[in-house]
DNA sequence: CATGAAACTTTCAAGCTTGAAATTTATCCT
DNA sequence: AGGATAAATTTCAAGCTTGAAAGTTTCATG
């Protein structure tokens, strides 16, 4: 293996370290502070972004899981009326789901301490460091 | 929240986002051209490199994940001989898991295919990014 | 040395996740 | 129009993951 493959992939360890690190801190914060989970968080936030609401499909999409993963972690959203599903009525095969309004409250209510954590997390990083790994990840996001 | 605050959810999101995307192709590659997963590859890899072996709970700080996790991939690949489990002789808790023969060979046939999956899918990058990104994840590594 | 605190592993229930199969609906093409 | 093809969602089994609890063993310290 060439040495460029080699630093590709000690780098991709060190990048899924991080993101796990990550991952556990918050998801402990989501835990103790707020009795709820990441991937429940990562769906309201996705919802969030788009009130309108999304169909089953786009959020998988967007949340780069499959499509029964969706369908499940919904469920469970659902069955605690933070999210509803309503059928399309242009095409019958299609459901948006959208935060319901008791939803979008507990959602806010999560938010800023979201926030708050990563700000915790990522403190060591400069201004400068955050424009050189966002272009960075930019053109990572592309492959 | 603070602007800096703000950019620094941004980068999460993007880091997540990544991050994700070469989990979803790596994930892809292990399944269809060598039928096993992730979680297992993680395992054998985190053994690869200490081939003496380590304890149950060394295994688990390595791979960031619960030692219940860790309890779970290792009985799977013990099933099918790919590890084994070796108490310690000088404390009775603890337990060493190492790869066997068989694992190990098994895991020589993996890593190559999954450094080249790596590589592609971020060939991208070029040697200036590698450094400028090992760099910033180090100090994000510290958090 | 006794005994309480800490460390190591496993077990368990609940939730998460995937990938494949099944169902339903829409679209395309002669 | 009719029939294949494709798209959207759900369902299901299997595996993954967490966090708490339980069972051992070791360590500290009174």
């Amino acid at each position: 293996m060439t040495d460029a493959s080699k630093r590709r992939l000690k780098l991709w360890v060190r990048l899924l370290a991080v993101t796990r690190a990550a991952e556990n801190h918050l998801r402990e914060h989501l835990r103790l502070n707020h009795t709820t989970t990441l991937p429940r968080f990562d769906v309201m936030a996705a919802l969030w972004r788009r009130r309108d609401g999304v169909t089953m499909s786009e959020l998988s999409r967007m949340l780069l899981v499959s499509n029964g993963n969706a369908t499940t972690v919904v469920d469970r959203l659902e069955a605690d009326g933070l999210v509803a599903r309503r059928p399309s009525e242009t095409d019958r095969r299609t459901v948006y789901v959208a935060l319901t309004d008791a939803g979008a409250a507990s959602f806010e209510g999560l938010a800023a301490g979201h926030e708050a954590e990563v700000g915790k997390h990522f403190a060591a990083l400069s201004d400068a460091d955050l424009d050189t790994m966002t272009e960075i990840l930019k053109r990572m996001g592309k492959a």
